[in-house]
Formats: C-alpha cells, sequence, structure tokens
DNA sequence: TAATATTGTTATGCATAATAACATAAATCA
DNA sequence: TGATTTATGTTATTATGCATAACAATATTA
C-alpha cells in the first residue's frame, strides 16, 4: 500500500487538467445517461438550438471536430427528429440546421439537469475562484495561436 | 460568417476545461510523436521510472483506467525494452514492474521535451496564476470523495 | 470556360476507455 | 484444514473520440 509517487507529471499542468477533467467528465456522462445523449450529441443540440440555421461546417469548427465525425452526430439528432437538415437555397451544398420543437423540449430538461449537476459537483468551490480559474483556462485555450 | 454563440457552453466549467485541455493535449502529442510515445505510454512509462517495482494493479489506480487497458500499455513498453516484468516472490500474481536503462534514458530525453514544450506553450501566462489555477483543478479532482 | 475551393459524405484507422469472463494465486472464514 | 472469497493479470469485445484520404455535388475564381 506504498503511496505512488506522481509529482513528476504533477509538474505538468496538462495533468491537472486532464484528471480533473475526468471527474467532470464521468459526471457528465451520468448526468446525459438517462436522456440518452453523449458529450458531442449534447453539444451539437445546444449549439444548433442556440444557433438555429447554422450548418455542418461552422459547426464542426466551433466543436473543434473534422467535419466527418460531425455527419453520425447530426444523424443520430436527426434521427431522433431532435433537429431538421433544411437545403438552403442560396448554397445548395450546404445544410442549415435547426431544432425541433422536441429539440427544443430537450435542450431545456437538460440544460436544467447538468448545470445543477455542475453546481453540486463543485459546490465545495467559491465561485470566485472558479471565475479565476475559468480565465486562465482561456488563456490556455487561445494559446497556440498567441505563441510565437 | 456570423459568429456562432456558445454563451450557454460556456456557463459550464466542463467546457472550458476541456477546450483547454485539448490544446495542451495537441502540443503534447506532436511533443511525443518524435520518441515514439503516445499520451498514455508515456505517463506509464514516466510512473513506473519513479516508482519502480509497483505492478499493473497499482499502476492502473493511479493511472485512473482499467486494468486491461493497461495490459497493452505495459506489452508495448516491454517489448520496446523500456521496461521490465518480474515475477513476485512474495505474491506470483502480480509482476514487479521496473525501468531498464534505455527506459530511464527515454524518461530523461522525454521529460525535458515535454517540459519545454509546455513551458513555451503557456509563456504567455504568470506563473503565479498558473499555480492558482492548479490548485483548484486538485479541488474538483477530489470533488467526487469531498461531494455529499 | 477552366481551374480551384467548399460542403457534406463514406470509409478507414488510431487512441482512449469500459465491461464481461477467465486462470492463477492469495487471503479469509467457518 | 478445506471451502469460499478476493486480487492480479489477461483476452475479447464494445463504445467513444478524433484524424485523414478520397469522393460527388456545388460554388467560386481566374
Amino acid at each position: 500500500m506504498t503511496k505512488i509517487n506522481d509529482d513528476t507529471l504533477r509538474t505538468f499542468v496538462g495533468y491537472h487538467l486532464k484528471r480533473s477533467f475526468n471527474v467532470i467528465q464521468s459526471d457528465l456522462i451520468e448526468t446525459l445517461r438517462p436522456f440518452d445523449l453523449r458529450m458531442l450529441t449534447y453539444s451539437a443540440l445546444v449549439l444548433i438550438v442556440d444557433n438555429p440555421g447554422l450548418n455542418q461546417s461552422r459547426l464542426s469548427q466551433i466543436m473543434d471536430i473534422e467535419r466527418p465525425n460531425l455527419v453520425v452526430i447530426i444523424d443520430e439528432l436527426e434521427e431522433r427528429e431532435l433537429i431538421t437538415r433544411e437545403r438552403v437555397p442560396t448554397d445548395r451544398r450546404s445544410y442549415a440546421l435547426h431544432p425541433t420543437e422536441a429539440g427544443r423540449a430537450l435542450y431545456r430538461e437538460t440544460l436544467d439537469a447538468v448545470t445543477q449537476h455542475e453546481a453540486k459537483l463543485l459546490s465545495g468551490i467559491a465561485p470566485e475562484q472558479l471565475e479565476q480559474m475559468i480565465a486562465t483556462l482561456k488563456l490556455i485555450e487561445t494559446a497556440k495561436k498567441g505563441q510565437a
């Protein structure tokens, strides 16, 4: 039962990020399970409700995934009749994505659940401390571009 | 070219964590590519060098992965002669994992490379700010246990 | 008009992660 | 002690996330 030494890995910011993200991710997966949504289908649904009419190309960009990987996600949401694909008259290559009424209803339900679960998970941490962390995370998010 | 609204997702700490982790992860993958190491094989190598003699069960625990998933990682490190599996006389079920000299050499090389790459990526952020973030990340890491 | 770029798609592969089932060995308990 | 339970490492299988190549249809541009 000797304690394992991970001091070396602890010198990396990425290690801390990964370990803490795993905790939140596990919680989120459990939260979404009753709604039969995965992280990516959930993210896609939220973004489509909040940005009705956007196309898959734009959506893959904001979601930071490759277009091919988005296809199956959209397929699934469409098959469950949570969203629709509509041909755009001005550019017949692309589809405009719109939520259905069922999609908007599921959005509201899940948003409540996810918000409450995360709030509960993080209830032991001061809001200001979380805000400060988010500010730093945003810097990291844009570090690649900002860097030499 | 209308800007996409992700304000809803931005209300979640997990969303920020994921996006910033993606940036660090991409950088790490590129850093490790010349050494023909993946994130998990790298983490395992570091932990074995720092904790020589530990077994796979303990290693899978600290790495937060299931034992079956660790087997292939250890297989790969052993096949590349970076570590050895040695039967433990006092418990013949388990293997004691030890780094080889080649393993320790690769450890030193990669540690340098990874450290420098991360430092460069995060060079625009104040060290105290990163330290503060890490403190918060540690709280999140243990939130599951700490929570009601 | 001809060459080039974009959008969505299919096919494919790699990496990460979870579960069930099992052989071997150790620990427990009754 | 013998029977039951537990722990370790393994195989097989599956789901998920993420990347690239190649393509048809359509738009853009040179």
